[in-house]
DNA sequence: CCAGCATTGTTAAATATTCAATAATTAGCA
DNA sequence: TGCTAATTATTGAATATTTAACAATGCTGG
């Protein structure tokens, strides 16, 4: 009857709480600096960014508003506005889904492109800078290892939807 | 003659650009959950919690404005918002620093200890399920490692200041 | 067929964050 | 001392995100 795990839950030890700290520096630290870099330089933060680089690897630089949101890993709803802020821009265009009625397809526009083209290059020296350059092999293979576990768990694999809340 | 590295970059191999994305997709989903645990358990967003964890560790639980966005590296002006709200809600209460008249220090209330104990709990739940519980000791110590790397990186470490933009 | 349920994408409002500018104070130094 | 630069913290406005609700359409079993 000493069994008190009802009530007292397993707390991190020295390690797993500096490894926390650790995390909770480095991702927050990074996020904040490709979003400025990309705010400076193509005048969008890095998620936005990320909506342009999918959509240009997509078939006709086209996507479902739906699928674009579950590789992005945010909600529809996030992206809704996203979108509504690139299209201003002229960068993406929204166009109606020919085979589904409710849909509708995201489409990078050649000036959308443009802009992308302009930004990768700082962009993935940002991002170079930041990881790949201060890593071994080792530890981009470690970490690639260790991530895809994180998102694994995190994503409600079982099903396909609602995927995001 | 041939060196055109000045216009193209060195871009992501097929391992690094893999491991970029499971690192992209491993940040976002985890942030986004614990965002949601916290709101829905405790009325706060991550961030906001971890300004109540690091007062909570504090001497007397105060601490100057500017230590304390150092410390959870957000910029003074997001953590004045943040202390404003956290305010409103009783859980932080701001006063005047007696040794320097520009400054402010929070201080973690009672109350606002009382919250944090009561989340704390489902928190390490939830930390524990997306990484510590999935991952090999091995595998803790490199993400700790790895992170530490990567942050190294971004601190304006030359300097103590302006740390942050 | 069609009634109910699911999915798609959007919206408004509340909340949070960024950015630039500001007032108040302190520190450095001629 | 007195002057300038730097530091502290805050503010307002612009932007971004969340949440819950919604309209429209699609799907499925009776």
């Amino acid at each position: 009857m000493s069994n008190e795990s009802a009530t007292e839950p397993r707390w991190l030890d020295d390690e797993e709480q500096h490894a926390w700290q650790a995390y909770l520096h480095a991702t927050t630290l990074l996020e904040d600096h490709l979003d400025r870099q990309l705010q400076r330089d193509a005048g969008m933060p890095h998620v936005y960014y990320g909506l342009l680089v999918q959509l240009s690897r997509a078939p006709r630089r086209r996507m479902r508003m739906t699928e674009l949101a579950q590789n992005a890993k945010i909600t529809r709803s996030r992206l809704s506005h996203a979108v509504a802020r690139l299209e201003k821009n002229g960068w993406v265009q929204r166009e109606n889904c020919p085979s589904d009625k409710r849909g509708q397809n995201a489409h990078l526009t050649d000036e959308g492109l443009r802009i992308l083209e302009k930004a990768a290059p700082g962009h993935v020296n940002a991002v170079r800078a930041a990881i790949f350059d201060r890593l071994t092999p080792e530890q981009i293979s470690q970490l690639d290892e260790i991530c895809c576990v994180i998102a694994d768990g995190l994503q409600p694999q079982g099903a396909d939807l609602p995927w995001l809340r």
